[in-house]
DNA sequence: TCTGGGGTCCTAGGACCC
DNA sequence: TCTGGGGTCCTAGGACCC
């Protein structure tokens, strides 16, 4: 395992990223509490926050809990341009960014202390530039890891710098709820709390097998490892999105098959635009449905070669509307989506040359340490060895 | 009185192949 | 009459994130 000798890791979030815009934008929002969304809150202002208003509530909730509140109507323009202007301040920061969303991102500066300075001076330089270059408040958390570093970001909000430095990692996380661990929802949280479980602390004494028994293999040793700040991935740049969709809710009432085809047409169109514009094509066409009881299906097809064509990708929602119509006049229809995924250019190899002196089973370890600490625990390693002989080489397989 | 619009990753079963 | 082991790809569903 590598470890580095001090925390180099930042993960840099906009606070209340839509509603922060819009009082950036309208003077007579500032200091007001602002929800962005009618239907769903998509945002909240730190003022509307307050009143307990939270992202994904339903508007109604929303308005009971805070009847002062503003609604505004999102504008997804705005956002984006405001999102690319601040992932600059970023890429001049480092080149080294992964960005995890439209308002967050980890950067690594761990090599930039002779020309940038530490980290946190890093970070201070970073958050006064983004809000006089961008005027948006961000926080940043500092860690040695990309999960803590996220953990403490959200510790910090709003508007906030923490800093765990390396030898306080686990003084620090173990204090805190299971809830913020990276990837414990409510469905998660409500088995651990079933065990008696409410700190991360509690988690750490957990054995590994208790864990991957009460939330499966994936969730249980991924738990285990953050429980233990253990978190090889590093900083990845040039990762592409894996799907593109784009979804549509109907209302309650309901729509004539030429309305919802219409919808439908629009979606594809949308959707294999921003494919042919971001120059992909993909063969996994899939339908989302949501339904009056807010159950929900996929449906989903494979075509025999990849497309981002608008006539191609039509013709298969279709079929799949077609087939799963029985379901949507039992039930009746609220949202539809699609999304197409299966890109021809994913997983595309990266490629990583490392010594390999004398073969040995530790020798191999090292090798596959080092792929896992790149690309992270879940990639899958294809290798291939060469030596002095030229035509010596073998497939080595899999992680 | 209800419920956006994007995404990611994991699991499980079945078809199929060597 | 009996019957392995390993793999890929596809579909469907679910949890989770912002």
């Amino acid at each position: 395992m590598f470890v580095s000798e001090y925390a180099s890791i930042l993960h840099a979030d906009l606070d209340a990223f839509f509603a922060s815009v819009e009082q950036r934008d309208d003077p007579r929002l500032r200091g007001r509490p602002v929800i962005v969304g009618g239907g769903v809150v998509l945002a909240a202002s730190y003022e509307a926050k307050a009143f307990g208003v939270r992202s994904a509530m339903s508007g109604y909730q929303a308005r009971r809990a805070c009847p002062g509140a503003i609604v505004v109507e999102p504008r997804f323009t705005a956002y984006t341009v405001a999102s690319k202007a601040v992932f600059k301040v970023f890429r001049d920061t480092t080149p080294l960014v992964e960005g995890l969303s439209i308002d967050e991102a980890f950067l690594d500066v761990g090599g930039l202390r002779r020309v940038s300075g530490t980290p946190r001076e890093i970070a201070v330089r970073l958050r006064s530039r983004v809000l006089a270059e961008v005027g948006l408040r961000i926080t940043v958390g500092i860690a040695g890891t990309k999960f803590l570093a996220k953990v403490a970001s959200a510790v910090a909000k709003p508007d906030g710098l923490l800093e765990v430095p390396v030898g306080d990692e686990l003084r620090f996380l173990h204090p805190l709820a299971v809830e913020r661990l990276w990837g414990v929802g409510k469905v998660t949280s409500a088995r651990l709390h079933a065990l008696g479980v409410h700190t991360v602390g509690q988690v750490a004494a957990l054995d590994e097998s208790t864990l991957i028994s009460v939330l499966g293999k994936g969730s249980g040793r991924h738990l285990h490892a953050l429980a233990h700040n253990r978190d090889p991935r590093r900083v990845q740049t040039g990762k592409r999105r894996s799907s593109i969709g784009a979804q549509r809710a109907l209302g309650r009432r309901g729509r004539t098959p030429a309305e919802l085809d219409a919808v439908l047409i629009g979606l594809v169109d949308r959707v294999t635009r921003r494919m042919r514009d971001a120059d992909r094509r993909g063969r996994t066409v899939v339908l989302r449905l949501r339904f009056g009881d807010f159950t929900r299906a996929a449906r989903s097809t494979t075509l025999p070669r990849p497309t981002d064509q608008t006539s191609a990708v039509l013709t298969a929602v279709r079929e799949l509307m077609t087939a799963a119509s029985p379901m949507v006049g039992a039930k009746g229809l609220t949202l539809v989506g699609i999304s197409v995924a299966n890109f021809a250019d994913a997983g595309a190899a990266q490629q990583l040359e490392l010594p390999f002196d004398g073969f040995s089973a530790t020798a191999v370890d090292s090798v596959l340490d080092e792929v896992r600490h790149r690309f992270g625990s879940g990639a899958m390693t294809r290798g291939v060895l060469l030596g002095r002989d030229p035509g010596l080489s073998m497939p080595m397989l899999p992680d």
